[in-house]
DNA sequence: TTTGGCACTCATGCCATTTGAGTGCCAACC
DNA sequence: GGTTGGCACTCAAATGGCATGAGTGCCAAA
C-alpha cells in the first residue's frame, strides 16, 4: 500500500542526489547529467529507470514532459528525515551567532539579533517570537501612576526582569494616594506570588469585601479589572529579517508581492509558529509544504524549534524559507542558537 | 544663469502634464500622446519645442534617443513645489486612518499602526520612528530590582508614561537594601525634574561627597556610572511596513533586494529620518532624490515629518517610496495623520 | 510662434527556426 | 533480471530576421 515502501538502497541514493541537485541548482534533473555529475557506476539509463519508480511513487514531478525531474514535498520530507542531524556548523557561522548574541541584556533584543542571524545564515527569512509572558512568572513589584483623570500607567516587574507597562482608563478617577496604596498592598500581600494565582487571590478577595466599605479594595478592584495585572501585555513580539533573501529566491513578481506582504502580517507568522511548534518538543522540527496553513507560503518550509531558558519557554525562533534550502545547515543554526540561548542566559544570570 | 528662469506659464503647465503622466503610466511622455491626452490648443509639434527646451534646462531626460521624455530629480522637485497643499483625503482614506488609530494605548503602538496604515494609503513603505527620549522629561520613579549577582534591573518611569527598563552589571554587588535606599533617594530628592539636569546633579552631588564615606550615594554611584538613569533607551523603535508594494514598483531584482535589505537595517532608516527631517519642522517635507544619503535609494523620495505631542517630539512618521508616487495624496496623509496624532493624545490624556 | 510634414531611430513584439536537454521504450548484454 | 546503449520524439528556451509604431529633430509654410 505504502509507496515508500519500495524504496532500498538504489532508490534513496538517487533520491537524495537528486533532491541535492535541484537544491543548488534550482534546474529540473534529469538522468543524463545526475549520470555526469555522480560519476558512480551507474548509467543514465539505469537512473532513469529508477526515476520513473520515484515518480510513480510521488516523489518526483515533471514541469512538463521534455523537463528533468523535480522534487515534491514528498521527496524533502523523505530527505529530511534520512538527515543525520550530526553535522556541525562552520566555525565561521558559530563566531558569527557568537558574535551577534553577545552582551545581550534582555529577550526582545535576543529575539531580534537572532532572526538577523538566522536570516544571514539561511540565505532566507529568520522569524523569531517572544511568547506571551509565561505562567510561572512571579511578581516583583507594581507600581501606579497616575497621569491624567481616570488614566493611570501601570507598571509591573516580574522576578524575571520582565517589565510590563500599560495605560488603564477606569471608570472612575483615584488619587495618588488610593494609588500608592492599592500598590502598597499588592505588593506587601503578593511579591513573589506567581501571577496567575496572584490573580485568582485577588478576584477572590474582591468578591469577600464587596459588601464592606473598603476604600483600599475598591481601588484595588477599579485597577484590577483594568487588567493592571494582565501578563498578555501588548502583542507579542515578532522579528522577521531577510525577506530580501527571498527576491532571489522566487521568480513570480505577484507571489513575491503576497509573500512579503504575509510575511510583514505579525499575526500570521505568531499563528504559523504556533501552529507548528510545539512548546514541548526539545528539537528542530522542520514542516514542509506550509500550504496548509497559508496558501502564499506553497513551496516553504519552516524549521524552528522553541527558545527556552531552563524550562520556560521565552518564545520560538525558525527559519522560513523556500523548499530549496540547506536543511542541514540550517537546522543545525537553529539548534546551535536555542542551545547557546540557554547557556548564555544561565551564564550571565 | 538659473535654467529655471526660463520658466513660463506653458512650460510649467507641459511639465506639470509630463510629471503627471508619468507617474501614473511609467512609460516615457512623448510630445504626440501628450498633445492627444491634453487636447488643450497645443499641438505635438509644438509641445515637441517645449519639451526640447525643459530638456535643455534639465528637466527631461531621454532614456534613448527615439523615446519619450522621464522627468528628472529636478522636475519632480519642481512639480512638488508648485502643489497648492489643499487637498483633502478622500472620506474613506480619513476613516482608514481613524480607525486604525483608534484606541492607542502607547507611543510604540501609535508608530507601528500608523507606519501600516501609511503604507496602505500611499502604496509604498510607511517608516514611522520613535525619538529616543526627549530632553523634556521628567522623572516619575526609579525602581532597582537586584536580579543576581551584580545584576539589577532598573526601572525607569517618566511623568510622560515613557517606562524604560535596562539591566545593569555592577562592577561590585549591592544588597537589596541598598538598592532600596538608593531608589529612595532618587525618588525622593529628583522626583519631576528633568532627566538631563538631574544626571547632572546626581554626577555633581557624587563629585563632592566622594571624599566621604558614604554607602549610600557609593550605591548611587555605583547605579549611575551603569547608565540607570540614562534615557537614550534602547535602540528607538523603528517601523518600516509595506516593503511588498516595492515589488510592483521596482522590476530590477538585484535593485530590489538591495532596496529591502536597505529598509531591513534599522539604523539605516533611523540616519535617513534624522537626516532629513528636522525636529521643528511644521509642515510635511518632501526629499527628493536619496541617492545623496543611501545610494540604493536612488530614484526615491521621503515624504515625512516629526510626530508631535504639544511640545514634545515622539518620533517622525514618513513615506519612502518611489518617485512615480502620488504626491498630493501622500503628503496630504502624512500631514493629517500627524495633526491627528497631536489632537488624538491630547484629548485622550 | 505655431504647425504640418518628412526622414530617421530604436525598443518591442512576432514568427520561424535551431538547439539541446530530457523522456520513453526496446533490444542487447552481462 | 537488472543494466545499458541506441533511437525517435518532445518541448522550452535561445536566436535572428522583420514589421510595427511611438518618438525625435528639423525645416518650411502659415
Amino acid at each position: 500500500m505504502d509507496a515508500s515502501a519500495n524504496i532500498g538502497r538504489r532508490e534513496r541514493e538517487i533520491l537524495t542526489a537528486i533532491v541535492e541537485s535541484y537544491i543548488s541548482t534550482g534546474e529540473p534533473v534529469g538522468s543524463r547529467t545526475l549520470a555526469r555529475a555522480n560519476p558512480e557506476n551507474l548509467s543514465a539509463a539505469s537512473i532513469r529507470n529508477v526515476m520513473a519508480d520515484l515518480a510513480d511513487a510521488g516523489f518526483l514531478e515533471q514541469p512538463h514532459t521534455s523537463a528533468g525531474r523535480v522534487p515534491t514535498t514528498k521527496a524533502y520530507r523523505f530527505y529530511v528525515k534520512q538527515l543525520t542531524g550530526e553535522a556541525r556548523l562552520s566555525p565561521a557561522d558559530e563566531n558569527l551567532i557568537q558574535g551577534s548574541l553577545q552582551g545581550l541584556q534582555d529577550v526582545p533584543e535576543f529575539m531580534e539579533r537572532t532572526s538577523h542571524v538566522l536570516s544571514l545564515i539561511s540565505h532566507s527569512v529568520g522569524v523569531t517570537v517572544s511568547s506571551a509572558a509565561g505562567q510561572h512568572n512571579a511578581l516583583e513589584h507594581v507600581y501606579f501612576q497616575r497621569m491624567a483623570d481616570k488614566k493611570v500607567l501601570a507598571v509591573v516587574v516580574m522576578r524575571n526582569g520582565v517589565v510590563r507597562d500599560r495605560v488603564l482608563r477606569l471608570s472612575q478617577d483615584l488619587p495618588v494616594a488610593d494609588l500608592e496604596a492599592a500598590a502598597a498592598y499588592i505588593n506587601q500581600n503578593f511579591r513573589g506570588w506567581e501571577m496567575e494565582s496572584l490573580r485568582n487571590e485577588i478576584s477572590k478577595r474582591i468578591q469577600q469585601e464587596r459588601s464592606e466599605y473598603d476604600r483600599l479594595m475598591r481601588s484595588v478592584e477599579q485597577l484590577y479589572a483594568q487588567g493592571a495585572l494582565a501578563t498578555e501585555g501588548p502583542a507579542q513580539a515578532v522579528f522577521v529579517e531577510g525577506a530580501s533573501n527571498l527576491v532571489i529566491t522566487e521568480q513570480d513578481q505577484e507571489r513575491l508581492r503576497q509573500l512579503l506582504a504575509t510575511l510583514e502580517e505579525k499575526q500570521r507568522i505568531v499563528d504559523l509558529l504556533s501552529a507548528y511548534l510545539d512548546v514541548r518538543q526539545e528539537a528542530v522540527r522542520v514542516v514542509v509544504g506550509l500550504e496548509d496553513a497559508m496558501p502564499h507560503l506553497s513551496n516553504f518550509v519552516l524549521i524552528g524549534m522553541p527558545a527556552r531558558m531552563g524550562d520556560e519557554v521565552l518564545g520560538s525562533l525558525a527559519v522560513i524559507g523556500p523548499t530549496r534550502m540547506d536543511y542541514e545547515h540550517t537546522i543545525t543554526a537553529v539548534s546551535y542558537i536555542a542551545r547557546l540561548f540557554d547557556q548564555l542566559w544561565n551564564e550571565s544570570t
